[in-house]
DNA sequence: AAATGTAGTTTCGTTTCGATACTATCCGTG
DNA sequence: CACGGATAGTATCGAAACGAAACTACATTT
């Protein structure tokens, strides 16, 4: 039993724990983590084949559990203009609301209380597994536009060679299917890599 | 959107893709979860109880759980000797057998690629956010015996002041349901407190 | 035009899950 | 010692999640 299997322990340990207690609101694990997902997602990653990578899961699974958000009036199916097999789901008012009661905050507290040192740890070191693992696997990350390696820009606002368009402030926290690892693993503040998406 | 919703999110996401892909061994990752909590755990920790507390469910869950693991023979059922309410569960030869594919492995491994400090940095922040985590619950956090507050000594064996016995050197690395997080969120090498167990 | 691939959905049987109820045992207090 | 309350484990129930498979519609490639 080495010290990294230790880690990976705490990180599954964390994830489970993570799902905390769900006070009134009446939504299960999964159906938070959808909302939670659609709440933070970029324009083009708020669909369910996106949600099923994040999730680990099938497309099948994935549209089971939005279906459930749907019917409770959480989320708006919105056809794509482009493609149009494409669906977009958005948080309706009343989604935007129960979010207000997510019982992820309880991580988030314990995470702000930890010391300043071990929280930037973390800032970093978490992105930079992500990059690892999806690397092993061949298959897409899951990160913000802030920390990926297409975004380039400097301050409040920056461009994004991905979809080859500049980025509104509010876009370079959100969730983009696209999401590239920096190549130095650092925070990524240099020039983009132009790269077709898969 | 802060940093700290980000960090919470990628642990999310990180426990989630942890289940990896199951390579023919047929087990749920429920059922994975389970056998490596009981490959993991110390004499006094493999029980259903502990085993509900840590994957954060109800006992009849993870009662349901363990029948279908000694269903397929890889668990074998033990009466406590102290206490006739308690059972003890221990990997059979099959079991262990089993757990050489573990999917875990995969995470493992990519954690195992990061650069040495951000790996490091992982090592330290993670036990330190269970501890901050089970404070604002106030339920009993997991951890090692080599993490706790209840452990002293230094090199390869120590003394537990929760157990009130000498550890061996394999102990060290064991999870243990009376972990308790150090005071400093340092890892751990000074006086044990002694602290009566729930 | 045909073949192949992708997006989304539905259906099926199995497993997980929380809630509840139940038995057996332990422990503390009178 | 007897009683009550807490704890350990299990079983049962209905709802949800899950993976697999099949299906439609649309896009892309050949």
């Amino acid at each position: 039993m080495t010290s990294t299997d230790e880690i990976a322990e705490l990180l599954v340990y964390l994830g489970r724990a993570a799902r905390g207690v769900d006070t009134g609101s009446n939504l299960t694990a999964a159906q938070w983590t959808a909302l939670r997902f659609f709440a933070r997602a970029n324009d083009i990653s708020r669909t369910p084949s996106a949600f099923a990578s994040f999730h680990a899961t099938t497309r099948g699974t994935a549209s089971q559990t939005i279906k459930s958000l749907l019917a409770k009036g959480y989320l708006s199916r919105c056809e794509a203009a482009d493609d149009r097999r494409s669906v977009r789901y958005d948080l309706t008012d009343a989604g935007t609301q129960v979010m207000c009661g997510d019982p992820l905050r309880e991580l988030s507290d314990a995470i702000d209380r930890l010391d300043a040192g071990l929280k930037s740890a973390l800032r970093q070191a978490l992105p930079a597994l992500v990059g690892q693992l999806a690397d092993s696997r061949n298959t897409v990350a899951f990160g913000t536009c802030g920390d990926c390696r297409h975004f380039s820009g400097g301050g409040a606002t920056g461009y994004c060679a991905c979809v080859a368009a500049e980025l509104a402030p509010t876009d370079l926290g959100r969730l983009c299917i696209n999401f590239a690892a920096s190549e130095d693993r650092t925070l990524a503040l240099h020039g983009a890599v132009t790269r077709k998406t898969a």
